[in-house]
DNA sequence: CTGAAAGCGCTAACAC
DNA sequence: GTGTTAGCGCTTTCAG
């Protein structure tokens, strides 16, 4: 462009590069007119190093140091020539090559259940934060809580050869240590074998965790909902529903276990426990068992997570129901969809995003520790409390 | 594991391969006690096809065919040696090392304004599920909604080489032709000139149209407003109050007239319409300010999306005022949150994981054409009609 | 400080 | 059908 610099046809020859014309570097550039030149390939390629090389007139080698960061020195003129003739040509390092040549890879990649579900959404959008500071790149897969599908995931993963593997895919991490269920302890062995780290949400599916990685995320379940059960207690209720998911899925014991302590240390009473899954439809059936075995006005249904909540408002409303002064409903997450429902819905806020990024961090600097989340009890509409 | 299968140690030599001993190999296997052997790597290397191949006692060659899709036979003895080598070694091709070799990468580029909000969280998955049918993966990046950051990601992305590029950012695809704003249309330009697609939601930001790409995935705006509009009408409403993006704003702009040319079709007017951008907040801050300068009982407000009017509703309240019979309010999209608010909202249902997934094909099918995206009203009580 | 050359792990002609 | 051998685009010793 700047007619000061290089004429963009021979800088090569302006700089004395005897050996520079190899085969695929002449028949690519030099002659336009050879009989030898191969048919043109559907697309031209994208600029390679090489060709910023011979635009510029320098080695392979030094465009490599002054373009992709090298803590070598490269003569001010040098490299300033190699910026110019990438920035002409539009030079833009291949990911994919840069990976096999140095052995790793930019990507961290992250499992979640569902994309679309808000919880999972928030967590992306912190690890999707980190990932842009740092110039990573992340690959997301969804295991749609299947635990045959997340296995397939992980074995594929590994062709990524990721730096890291975030795992916010609130698989059934049953406490009992048996690896039985699901080979996949082993598949997140083989990944920190190679030197690729893991994180997961809630604990490590799998047991010992004296592997240099073993990191989790950890949210205070039990404490938030201890301190939401106690809360409700404070508020007047007396008995309480809860709606979790099936026995053994640490997130949902945890948070039951935690609102039982505290609804029964202010004077409460969990009468009963439905079970499903994670997911709103989930929350409305088990509501809606729970409205045919009876319950009465005053009672409060603690659904494990507000998307359960939500799914419980909606079965509560079906039955002819009211939310709130007949049946209060309380959750956890505060993800944003809590605090449109109207009633609005008591819950307790985790910042997801935080911990998202908190996810991020863990995968990629060396020393790390995990910033405690803080959990904090939001009191609604959806529990006035009993007069 | 099994007995009877070939020893570790040396099927290579059971299979006389006499060139096979080449330094690489030798020095990082062979001989363990090797005085030259270099000190042990941090971490154990992931098994590469170098080493099935040796440990199979076949060329390179034959096990990349047998493992890597080629079309070429292999003996069924060969292939199942190579099999069980792969296996045992539990190796996994190197994805960036295809890559490489390949000249074209398995990834899709996702592009979205904010993964947390659920517009896009839906067509994430949409995108999600098209990409694990052809074994694909998908790298995402947030714009935060913000242009510059848009167009250096755009930059950065090329640097994936990925076969293909999804834009939902919501980016403002003013119908202005004039390219002046932002660089993103050549960026574009470029990724199709070296043989990727890109497909937009809503019109190509870039003008022309006749790459071979130009593809995009167009949801029935005008239409589906419209309808809604007219309906609207017919439930007796007469003045309404839009809220949108700025102007030149394709999506807003769409929703926008085709509401006021079906509202005013049945009868309605539109009064006035105040505008932000897409966020939650936006919506709540214009109704404030449209509240501010009085709303009569009765009155309509159409959000031109549901997050927006989602955002509104909670002004509405936050001012003391009822949503429902006191001021109507309607959407478009129908994000799950919209069946949870209460009043539940009416909206217009766009298939938005469908719309996704219709994206990834039209990134990776080379014949394709869009399935209409069918979109519906949906009637709900948050516009229960005027007596 | 620069350049030649040997890889990285895999693919794809091209020979045998 | 199988193996040899060049690459792919980039990094990184190792000599100069």
């Amino acid at each position: 462009m700047n007619p000061e610099s290089l004429s963009p046809a021979e800088p090569a020859a302006a700089t004395g590069a005897s050996s520079r014309a190899e085969p695929t570097a002449a028949t690519r550039d030099a002659a336009p007119t050879d009989p030898t030149t191969p048919p043109a390939s559907p697309f031209p390629h994208a600029a390679t190093l090489h060709d910023v090389a011979r635009d510029a007139g320098v080695s392979l080698a030094t465009a490599s140091r002054v373009l992709n960061g090298s803590e070598r020195k490269v003569a001010e003129a040098f490299r300033e020539r190699v910026e110019r003739a990438a920035e002409a040509l539009g030079y833009t390092p291949n990911m994919s090559a840069q990976a096999t040549a140095r052995g790793r890879s930019p990507i961290i990649a992250l499992l979640v259940a569902d994309i679309a579900d808000p919880y999972f959404g928030q967590i992306a959008a912190g690890v999707a934060r980190g990932a842009d500071e740092r110039g990573l790149v992340v690959t997301i897969s969804i295991t749609e809580r299947d635990q045959d599908r997340e296995n397939r995931i992980l074995r594929a993963l590994r062709g990524q050869r990721p730096q890291g593997l975030i795992l916010a895919a609130s698989r059934a991490d049953r406490s009992d240590d048996t690896g039985v269920a699901g080979s996949a302890p082993s598949e997140l062995e083989a990944f920190e074998r190679y030197g690729g780290r893991v994180v997961a949400f809630g604990d490590r599916p799998d047991v010992g965790g004296e592997g240099r990685g073993a990191r989790s995320i950890v949210i205070d379940n039990a404490g938030g909902a201890e301190a939401l059960g106690r809360r409700m207690a404070a508020l007047g209720y007396r008995t309480a529903i809860g709606i979790g998911a099936a026995e053994g899925v640490r997130t949902s014991d945890d948070r039951l276990g935690g609102f039982a302590r505290g609804f029964v240390a202010g004077g409460g009473t969990v009468a009963r426990i439905h079970r499903g899954d994670f997911r709103r439809e989930s929350g409305a059936s088990a509501m809606t068992e729970a409205l045919a075995e009876g319950v009465e006005p005053g009672t409060l249904v603690f659904g494990m997570s507000d998307v359960v909540a939500l799914g419980a408002i909606s079965a509560i409303r079906a039955a002819g129901r009211q939310v709130g002064t007949d049946i209060a409903v309380c959750g956890f997450d505060d993800v944003s969809a809590s605090s449109d429902v109207s009633p609005s819905l008591t819950t307790v806020r985790v910042p997801l995003n935080e911990a998202g990024y908190q996810a991020f961090r863990a995968v990629v600097d060396e020393d790390w520790t995990q910033d405690p989340l803080p959990v904090e009890v939001i009191v609604r509409d959806s529990t006035p409390g009993v007069a």
